[in-house]
DNA sequence: CGAATGTTTCGGTGAACATCGAAGCATGAA
DNA sequence: TTCATGCTTCGATGTTCACCGAAACATTCG
């Protein structure tokens, strides 16, 4: 009974509200130095320190020093998944802070999780690939087609560098607002910055949120049709 | 920033062990004693009380009195869901407590998830049950198919009194040991019920561990193969 | 009705933990 | 080389929280 994994330590890592605001800073996917993350949880660089040694120390973040900046990033994608699971927890037995304002539309619509977009255009392409044939699930698996990888070379992604990465190419990412799944794995990293790339959709510096132009978003409604 | 899901406020609540314990007993599924999760945690029924006054005001667990006895479950499924979420994230990271021994073998073979099978078989009937044309997916929705009824009916299981219910038929739920999905719903629920019924298998009342015998891990075999 | 059992309340204790001021160390730029 | 800035260490503080003994309340059974 008392064995297996420990969760009441990993739980107790995410359970500060200055850990939590700093995990939820790195899940949008950018690292951040310490000074920064200080700033995100409103707590000074000393006390930032001692949480950050926590974090790393249980695994949830790594460091990366350049000069005198220290950088961070979550360890793992997966625990923006874990972090994202606990959201939509949150969210449904009705553990929130503040009022909800214009950014959570804004975030409900389009952000970022991690390295690829999530929110209701997340679920959307995803949806959509799956719909036309252009990813292919079996089981859990998740593969993405011919059909699929033509789509994806016409908008520049290397897809043969993909595949001889490490990373699977496609993975199910549980959506906490949508409560549905979006494209993670390194085809969704890929996507997002195409979506940049091209200019279609700008990050908010200030939050997770994903600003698509109404150019850009004419283009994703073309390419990702429902 | 410091809008949206308080995940530290829920994480806290699951962040201590006696509460963790208790949790992950509850996630078998069976609404216990208040008495029996204390002695689940190893801690003094008082203690226990204010513990799970902080889960019950928290949202996680929901109780009912029946005379002398007070009996608490898991609040909602998706709370098994992300306890899963964390039990991945903590195998995954090293968080673990004591040597693994033969419980889990056993537990990562076939487990109970709230209500449905989970682990190994868990999984592989999931995958079977898509492969061969029982379920269907669609981006995240996941149908029942006709075949798939009908196997359920030969089952003995009245799939028109689970749609008309409020719980989703199928759902599919992250399985922390497989990284894989298993099925869940009141579907899962009722196929969990089918095999306990038909004694191929016995849920073991110290753990979430699920024993099925020799008779009916076959006949799980030749009903869901790969 | 008295005894047994499950649960809660009350009050107190000690440990853990988040916090920050002050100071120090490391790095980069002028 | 000096100054500025990022980060860490040290030491102390106050709060929170898990814990339990004792007692009380609620329910059940003989």
């Amino acid at each position: 009974m008392k064995e297996g994994p420990d969760i009441a330590r990993v739980a107790a890592l995410i359970g500060d509200p200055a850990r939590a605001n700093m995990l939820t800073a790195l899940m949008a996917g950018k690292a951040l130095t310490a000074t920064e993350l200080a700033g995100v949880a409103g707590i000074t660089p000393q006390t930032a320190t001692s949480h950050l040694a926590r974090l790393v120390d249980g695994g949830l973040a790594i460091t990366r020093k350049q000069g005198r900046h220290k950088y961070l990033a979550l360890a793992d994608d997966q625990i923006a998944g874990t972090l994202e699971s606990l959201m939509g927890l949150a969210a449904r037995i009705g553990h929130s802070r503040t009022r909800t304002g214009p950014k959570d539309a804004a975030m409900r619509e389009a952000l970022v999780c991690y390295n690829h977009l999530a929110g209701a255009m997340g679920t959307r392409m995803f949806d959509s690939m799956v719909g036309h044939g252009l990813l292919e699930q079996s089981g859990e698996a998740l593969r993405l087609t011919d059909a699929g990888a033509r789509a994806a070379a016409a908008l520049g992604i290397d897809v043969a560098a993909l595949s001889r990465g490490r990373a699977p190419v496609c993975r199910s990412c549980l959506d906490w607002s949508e409560r549905r799944t979006h494209l993670a794995g390194s085809l969704g990293r890929a996507l997002l910055a195409r979506f940049e790339a091209e200019g279609w959709a700008r990050r908010d510096p200030a939050s997770r949120a994903v600003r698509f132009s109404p150019d850009g978003r004419r283009r994703f409604d073309a390419l990702f049709p429902a």
